[in-house]
DNA sequence: ATTATCTATAGATCTATAGATAATGC
DNA sequence: ATTATCTATAGATCTATAGATAATGC
């Protein structure tokens, strides 16, 4: 269902605005929750109310689809009533915005880590990212980079997406100009094969799960062959 | 706005269900229409009422959504009153089915071409392929392509997509499977290069628009290098 | 007293059909 | 008479807030 990989590496998940929601219910020390009961009881995943919530959007999400997806659904599939869901979000847009920056904020701050490698050679980094980048997308049991064509995605709410998605890019392109097969190409030949590696990662997104668990290296292979490497 | 290759090369357009389906305004010798006049005259653009009603599909489904375009949305962008819309079309699904087959049909056409001339090498014609069909995905006004990833696309409304676009999969199987490089290569292997070359042409939607002229030719030169050829 | 829930609902939609209407065709 | 449109609407939602309620905490 949802693994560690869901929260953003960066402390405290974004909460939108409002008043401060919660992420974990209060536990009596005899073990009973604190406020009135659900209606509808169920076993403890062990998940807080709120990473079942993010849990319950990812599957809807990209298995109905976003907008399809009503806010009821979300929050009976996560165990409380509709209204019982603002509690913990402001809406299903919050709930967008962090699912989309899990598939993008670990391979940033990965990228952050291999730019600062300089000691080893461009071509051996730019495959470790292209693994890494790729076992990500594939490593959630629902397709969540099928959320980053979204019409949505483009309004102001998720800047914060479009910037690490964006700084992910750059990283790519950093590395791939650092290869020796990019000496001397002009800046729009570069910019174009920057474009398709990056295409080709994210393509994973458009192959039918469950995927080869080959694909990570092959996909990182493919990516050199592009750049010319190899 | 709406060009030649939106409309099925496959004769008729499909209608879905229901009585017959106008496609074409009766014109009077005079040049006068048949019918009631419609409530907001506006500059005739040429396009038949179908035309049009696709072409303003095609608009908002890929800006604001498919399941967020209401039919009023898309009626009144072609001219008309939400309920005009239905002389025309059965419904939204309509629309998005004929939206989704005009992107493949062609390449699907291609493809069969392709695969008949045994005279040419398989490098050459793949290349080929990879090349129009990336032009064909890039033609569009509109990316016609994050329509791919809606999941009414699974329902039984598209199989006849599906169906489509599984064929030009298979086209590129073959071709691939036909060049020396892929000569002894296990089939599992074959399968996962199929995959990341049919995933880096479709790969091209998620590359923002406008796109660079060279792309389909770059995206060609990229997918035979990923299959080794070059 | 605090907290996490619940129920109820105002206000705002959206789709597809029914039936009326205003042109041209003959 | 035929056609392409229109207006009107029944029926079915969905979101976010208001206010009540049933636990534990102290």
């Amino acid at each position: 269902m949802l693994r560690a990989g869901y929260r953003p590496l960066t402390g405290a998940a974004p909460r939108g605005r409002g008043p401060a929601l919660c992420d974990d219910r209060r536990m009596s020390t005899s073990g009973r929750r604190v406020g009135r009961p659900r209606a509808q009881q169920r076993p403890d995943t062990g998940m807080s109310p709120r990473q079942e919530l993010l849990a319950a959007a990812a599957e809807l999400f990209t298995t109905r689809g976003y907008t399809a997806t009503t806010t009821r659904a979300v929050a009976e599939r996560a165990g409380m009533r509709q209204a019982s869901m603002y509690h913990y979000v402001g809406g299903k847009e919050d709930l967008l915005a962090e699912l989309l920056e899990s598939t993008v904020t670990p391979s940033l701050a990965l990228a952050g880590k291999l730019l600062a490698d300089t000691g080893r050679p461009a071509e051996r980094r730019l495959w470790e990212l292209c693994r890494a980048d790729v076992a990500l997308l594939c490593s959630e049991p629902h397709n969540l980079g099928v959320l980053y064509l979204l019409p949505e995605v483009r309004s102001d709410r998720f800047t914060s997406f479009r910037d690490a998605r964006a700084g992910l890019k750059s990283a790519y392109a950093a590395l791939l100009a650092a290869t020796d097969a990019a000496a001397g190409l002009p800046p729009d030949e570069l910019a174009v094969r920057t474009d398709l590696v990056f295409a080709l990662i994210e393509a994973v997104i458009l192959i039918p799960r469950p995927t080869a668990a080959s694909l990570p290296t092959a996909t990182a292979d493919a990516a050199l062959r592009i750049t010319g490497a190899r």
